[in-house]
DNA sequence: CAGGATATTTGACCTGCATCAATGCACCTG
DNA sequence: CAGGTGCATTGATGCAGGTCAAATATCCTG
C-alpha cells in the first residue's frame, strides 16, 4: 500500500493506493485521527472525521464508540445568511452543531423588543432552548452562510443512555450554557458600557483564537445594533465606545474589522483588579 | 382493613388498621398518591411520598419506577438562614431539590460586584451550574431556614440511563433554566425599572400561587438590595418603584409584605400589548 | 457606474437612574 | 425600655447612556 499525497497527512487524512477487485488500482482515503478508512457514509456525514470534533463531541472515545457516535448526526443543513435555522415557536426536534458560519440567537418580548442572547460559531451547539417545551424558545439566525449538523434529540438521548461519556458531555454542554448566561446577566446587571464592550471583544477573540484565527484581529459578523442588543446598549453607544477605545489606542477599528492593540488594557477595563 | 382518621385522606395519606403478626393490631400508613404502603425507608427520605414530587420529579411513573426513583436522593440537608448551600468554587457532587425554604443564587465579578441570578423556592432544583466544570460556578444562600434533598449527580446520571423518562426530565429542567436565564437577559437588556419590577412581582406571585399560596399577597424573602441586584438596579430605585406602584394603587406595600391590588395593571406595565 | 438602501459615525441635547445623604421603621438584646 | 443594628424610604443632585438628527461610508443592483 502506497501513501499518495504526503502533504495531506498534516490535515489528518492519508490517501493510499491499493489493488482493488479485478486488478484495478483504487485509492483509499484513511482518517488518521479516527484510524478508520472512510466509506461513502463517513465521507457524507461523520463526526469521526470532523476536525471540529473536539469542540462539539466528547474526547477520549475509542474507535467503536466514535463510529457509533456518527449516528447522532442525521444530516447536514445549509443556512443562508440572514435566514433562520429555527424560530421561536418552531417544533423542537434536534440540536445543531455548527460546522461553518456564524449565528445569533435572540428572544423578543411581545411588544417586539429584541434581545440577542448569544453569538455562536463553529463547533458550538445550538437548540438547547427547545427541550423544555418541545418548541424552540428563541430564534437562531445565520449571520453568514452557514452549515450545521442536524442531531435529532431522540438520537442523542438514545445514544447517551448507551455511552455515559456522551451523557456526561450533553449535561456539561447544557450546564456550560447556564453558566454563560449567568455571566451575561452579570454583565448586563452590573457593568458599564465600556466594561461590557471590553468583555465582549475579549470573549469573541478568545473563541476565534481557539479555532485557529488570530488572537488580535477579527472581522465582526454582526452589526452595531446586534452587539448593542446583546450588551444591553444602543447602537450609538456601541459605536461611541468603539471610537473611544480607538482614540485611546486600545483597539483599531474600521467598520467590522477590529484589531486589539492592547489586550491588557481591555482586560483592565473589564476587570480592574486583574492586573494587580 | 379499616380506615382510621378519614380526615387525613385529603392530605394524600391513609392509615389502615390491620392484624399483624402474633395477632396484634398494627397501623399501616398508605401513600395514596404513590399507591405504596410506607416503609421506614420511604418515611425517612422518599420522593414517592413527597407532596412536592410533581414539581421536581417526572410525572406518570409507575410503582416500580417510583420506588427506584427514591434512590436518587441520598439524604436531606438543613441550611440555616444566611448560610450557603454551596459556594462558587466548591466541588460539584450533587443537585439539590428544595423541600422547604427559599434560596438566592448569585455570581460575582472578581472585583466583588454581585449579581443575583435567581430566587428559588420549594420544588425547584439548584446546582446545575456545577456540572460543566465539576465545581460550582455560583453561590446558593438560604434566605430563610431551609431543607434540601441531596441528589448525588452520579445517581441521577446512573438512573437516567435506566429510565428515559427521568433522562428527559433532567434535560427539560436544564433547558428550562436556560430559557429562564434568557428571559432575565431580556429583562436586563431591554426593560425599564418599572417593567422589571412588575415582571418580578408577577413571576414571584405566580410561582407562590402554584405552591398553594395566595395569588395576590406575599411576604418577600429578600431585601431591596437583593431584588435590585437581580433586576440590575439600585436598592433606592427598587424602593422608589415600589412606592410609585403603591401611590398608583397597583400594589400595597409594607416593608416585605406585598399585596397586588391590580394584577392587570402590572401586566400592562410589563407588557403594554398584553391588554389589547 | 449611478443611485438607493443599509450600516456607521458623530454631535447636541435630554432623561432615567445612580449617587449621596438624611430620616424612619422594625426588631433584637442587655 | 433604651439603645443599637439592619433595612427601607425619601429627597436633592449628577451623569452615563439614551434619543434625535445629520453626515458618511459601504454595499448592492440594475
Amino acid at each position: 500500500m502506497q501513501v499518495k499525497y504526503p502533504a495531506l497527512l498534516q490535515s489528518g487524512f492519508a490517501i493510499y493506493q491499493q489493488a482493488g477487485k479485478h486488478g484495478k488500482l483504487c485509492l483509499i482515503i484513511y482518517n488518521l485521527q479516527a484510524r478508520l478508512p472512510m466509506t461513502p457514509e463517513t465521507i457524507k456525514v461523520a463526526c469521526s472525521n470532523c476536525n471540529l470534533r473536539e469542540l462539539c463531541m466528547p474526547v477520549g472515545l475509542n474507535r467503536d464508540e466514535l463510529q457509533k457516535l456518527d449516528d447522532v448526526v442525521a444530516n447536514r443543513r445549509k443556512v443562508a445568511q440572514g435566514e433562520p435555522l429555527y424560530r421561536n415557536g418552531d417544533p423542537f426536534t434536534s440540536l445543531y452543531a455548527i460546522r461553518t458560519g456564524f449565528f445569533k440567537t435572540s428572544v423578543s418580548s411581545e411588544d417586539g423588543r429584541e434581545q440577542v442572547t448569544g453569538f455562536q460559531m463553529a463547533g458550538e451547539i445550538i437548540g438547547l432552548d427547545g427541550i423544555t417545551s418541545d418548541r424552540h424558545n428563541c430564534n437562531a439566525v445565520a449571520l453568514e452562510d452557514a452549515e450545521v449538523c442536524v442531531m435529532p434529540f431522540a438520537n442523542i438521548e438514545h445514544l447517551s443512555r448507551e455511552f455515559p461519556v456522551l451523557q456526561r458531555h450533553v449535561h456539561k454542554i447544557m450546564s456550560r450554557e447556564i453558566v454563560r448566561d449567568q455571566g451575561v446577566m452579570l454583565l448586563l446587571g452590573n457593568m458599564r458600557a465600556e466594561e461590557r464592550l471590553a468583555a465582549f471583544l475579549l470573549n469573541l477573540v478568545q473563541r476565534l483564537h481557539a479555532r485557529g484565527f488570530s488572537r488580535s484581529e477579527m472581522v465582526l459578523r454582526m452589526t452595531r445594533d446586534e452587539i448593542g442588543s446583546y450588551l444591553g446598549m444602543k447602537l450609538e453607544t456601541v459605536s461611541r465606545t468603539f471610537s473611544k477605545f480607538s482614540e485611546e489606542n486600545i483597539i483599531e477599528v474600521k467598520q467590522r474589522w477590529v484589531k486589539i492593540l492592547q489586550p491588557e488594557a481591555l482586560k483592565k477595563i473589564f476587570n480592574p483588579d486583574s492586573c494587580n
